[in-house]
DNA sequence: AACCTATCGATATATTTTTATCGATATAAA
DNA sequence: TTTATATCGATAAAAATATATCGATAGGTT
């Protein structure tokens, strides 16, 4: 068991390639893997990619790399993946019912066993064999069933009232995808889901593509 | 006019943030902001706020801060936002359709307009008034368009070939929610939507919390 | 066995990003 | 008018992250 501290914010949001970039190598039958064509096949640097396996505490050989199957399993491990978590989520809409059909979630540890939602209409339904509750019972139910992860893709406009009833009932960890600054506790870890930002950084590179084209060809 | 450089891409994953709260501040009839307050209400550093939107260019004066209009305007501008672009969306399964009723997007310069997809029964049909059509054609319709933005929502083991035809017909930018690499020419913006990295970052924090926590109160 | 080379991993350097310091200035109060 | 102060913005320092260098070694080749 190799010991290791909290890896780095942008580390960790490349882990989750390194894994599935693996898992379809490994597929393939590929056995071992050498920093360079990671870092070929994901576009990165290879020294990056060196440093980033060994925060990971994960360890190769000279001349031959890293030996898959521990690669994987080793970074699906740091990730805590496979070890799966029961969730609620709040707002059973549009993009709430995508989430609750997408069921490769579960690969990552995401069971969402029940959906919330405040319109009469919903209730009692249930969409993709999960059941959607009254929001009111969230807090409660959080509490009965030591639920560590909400999900919120309620309107902006009640997304913290929402945050506030999972807090209330205990919650570890909330994975925000409503366009709002939610005020939680620091303890609370808070994922946002920002598409908009997302969006906005696309549009932004765009604009500045469109701007220097104007003045390679104005024609 | 004042001349701007390429923003540094943390300030520009910021200042969507800004915008948003200004909006709501200016909603209110507030017509002044100071860096402090911005940062206080997103948990930022007010130097860091300073240097963003000087970054971008704008100005504020001492003992009064921001003007307001001014401040909400000029970020607007910078991202581009209010500027409308017509788009396409290839794959209106469950995320595509949450994608395509949601007409926020048009705030930040998207606007789908025909959407793509291989699943003959759903050619032909429409959602939220948007027609769907079949894939092969999206080459042709991006070049007689000159549609500059493809979304991608087709599944993973398609993504790649749905963004070949989207390069062949000419487009500029793809905002992509399959969880795959894309390989694409590198003049091409592209803009990766990640959730399960964003759930994976989210589950290994969740995880060292509970490692911390089960050491603090091992009961 | 001696040598060659791909690849790791440790250490060093460079770059980017965040945070701190402080003088300048607009406005309000004395 | 003078003084006080909130706030900006320029510059500097610190911290985080990415990139470069290079010796060590596993495993193949002569
Ligand atoms: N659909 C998208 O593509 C998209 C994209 C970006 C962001 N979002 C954000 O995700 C969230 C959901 O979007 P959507 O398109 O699914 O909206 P939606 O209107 O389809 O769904 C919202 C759901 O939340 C429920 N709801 C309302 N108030 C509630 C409350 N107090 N408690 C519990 N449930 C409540 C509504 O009844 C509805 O079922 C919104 O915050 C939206 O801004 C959506
Ligand atoms: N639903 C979610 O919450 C969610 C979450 C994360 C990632 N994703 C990713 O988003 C994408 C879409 O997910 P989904 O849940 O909507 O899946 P889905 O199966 O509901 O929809 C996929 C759609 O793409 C269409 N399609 C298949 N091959 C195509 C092709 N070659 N060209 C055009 N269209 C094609 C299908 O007919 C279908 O309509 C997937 O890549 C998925 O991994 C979805």
């Amino acid at each position: 068991m190799t010991k290791i501290k909290a890896l780095p914010e942008p580390t960790l949001r490349r882990i989750p390639k390194y894994i599935h970039l693996l898992m379809q190598m490994k597929k393939q039958g590929v056995v071992h893997v050498s920093s360079a064509t990671i870092a070929d096949e994901l576009g990165l640097d290879s020294i990056q990619v060196r440093k980033d396996l060994s925060l990971a505490g994960m360890v190769g050989k000279p001349k031959v790399g890293f030996d898959m199957t521990e690669l994987v399993e080793g970074l699906m491990n740091i990730l805590n993946w496979g070890n799966l978590k029961e969730a609620f989520l709040a707002g059973a809409g549009n993009l709430g019912e995508a989430i609750l059909g997408y069921k490769k979630f579960n690969d990552y540890g995401l069971n969402i066993v029940a959906a919330f939602d405040n319109d009469e209409s919903k209730i009692g339904k249930k969409i993709y064999g999960i059941e959607i509750l009254p929001i009111e019972k969230i807090a409660n139910m959080i509490k009965r069933m030591h639920i560590k992860i909400g999900v919120i893709t309620a309107p902006p406009e009640h997304a913290q009232e929402v945050a506030n009833l999972m807090i209330e009932g205990g919650i570890w960890a909330i994975w925000n995808f409503a366009p709002v600054h939610l005020k939680i506790p620091e303890d609370i870890i808070l994922e946002n889901v920002q598409l908009s930002h997302s969006l906005s950084a696309l549009t932004y590179k765009l604009a500045e593509k469109i701007k220097t084209n104007d003045y390679k060809i104005p024609n």
